[in-house]
DNA sequence: GTTGCTATTGTACGATCGCTCAATTACCCT
DNA sequence: AGGGTAATTGAGCGATCGTACAATAGCAAC
């Protein structure tokens, strides 16, 4: 009957935060809006109650850090894909399409997870301020893959912002359908209806968005 | 000090029914997640907190037949200012589009209230159901809608489903945006870029989606 | 007026929730 | 080796949750 085993470990502060979100992800995977739960997460994460709030504020603050890890990791991902240095622009953004649509992203776990983060904007200051912030930087990323169209020559003049929003909303809405209703919605069919979009947009096909 | 008031009022169970899926309805834009309560719901009806359980087997029953309830109504709500009956097929749409991003469909306190439905889809059982009922419902006004353009002639012809996935993906990302960053997106914005899709979609742009 | 049916009430129970805080103890530093 | 720091623990608090169930009482039928 030795000590040989210390009861706990004392970690350094960023660490122990760090495995606390990651612990926080997987509750809300695997238990949806029931995840948002201090004693489920401690209990994830392997460590007692009261720790979650001696390095979170309150569990809204750890809800918002996890937003902003996710969303950071998802960005990514997919950015990661459209970077290829001898591509078109077209190219790049078809990468762009093929990692958001793979199975890792599209992924009917990750989006009750990002459920759970849009049914908090509303009524959580910190959770919009999150919101905010990730949206902006999406359009910004897909203004930024837009916008080598049109410099390329590959596409007419439009509105950028315009047309950011419009891809944004078609991604997001298929990332919907993909999730709730996978049997009627594939992947494929996903990224044929986005590589269509951006044809019309060459095409100047969307009347509305030309300048 | 005579008894003029009785202290409560029996009511036929199809009317009580009725009145606690309002109930239910007003707290879930109330309260978003927080609403889905039998204390809450039984107190904004004005009953007892017995008395759900009475008329409905469960919580997630009462929810189920509220997403039910509030998808009829978004659904007539939509439908009926895009049939004109002296209305081109795509004057039809237009209504349909302006219909579904005026600011009693796309209500930020009604996504709030969606979220909660999305949110339940995975875990039960019953809301599942609802929501495959109701996507399919969902998605078959859009085909029917689609198929007319085609059949004036206006459209050349495509894939009637997939058309239908792409264009409720693109609505659906669309309110989202309109009910998350209302800053930023605007009716009119979604509108035109819904305008612009069945443009291109008209004017066969939309290489994969022909046949 | 009386009876019967059942819609309705409200208490009770056990579980879980977020958060607090005093006690504990691992680990770095000298 | 031993002391100081602070990461960690876990019991406890008050609140809320869903559901069960026995008691109550509105209302229609006779």
């Amino acid at each position: 009957m030795s000590k040989s085993q210390p009861k706990f470990r004392r970690t350094a502060p960023a660490v122990r935060r760090e495995a606390l979100v990651d612990a926080t992800l997987r509750c809300l995977k695997k238990y949806g809006h029931d995840g948002v739960s201090i004693r489920k997460i401690s209990a994830e994460a392997g460590v007692s109650i009261g720790l979650i709030n001696h390095h979170f504020p309150s569990k809204s603050g750890l809800i918002a850090e996890t937003y902003e890890s996710l969303a950071r990791s998802l960005r990514e991902s997919a950015s990661e894909q459209s970077s290829g240095k001898n591509a078109t622009s077209r190219e790049r953004l078809s990468g762009f399409f093929q990692a958001s649509f793979a199975p890792t992203l599209a992924d009917p776990e990750l989006f009750n997870v990002w459920i759970v983060f849009w049914s908090m904007v509303r009524h959580s200051e910190e959770i919009r301020a999150v919101h905010d912030r990730t949206y902006d930087d999406y359009r910004g990323v897909l203004e930024s893959l837009l916008s080598e169209l049109a410099r390329c020559g590959d596409a007419p003049k439009f509105k950028l912002r315009q047309a950011a929003i419009g891809l944004s909303a078609l991604m997001d809405g298929l990332w919907v359908e993909l999730s709730l209703s996978p049997a009627t919605v594939k992947p494929a069919d996903a990224i044929a209806l986005c590589e269509d979009w951006v044809s019309a947009l060459c095409a100047g096909s969307f009347a509305r968005l030309l300048k």
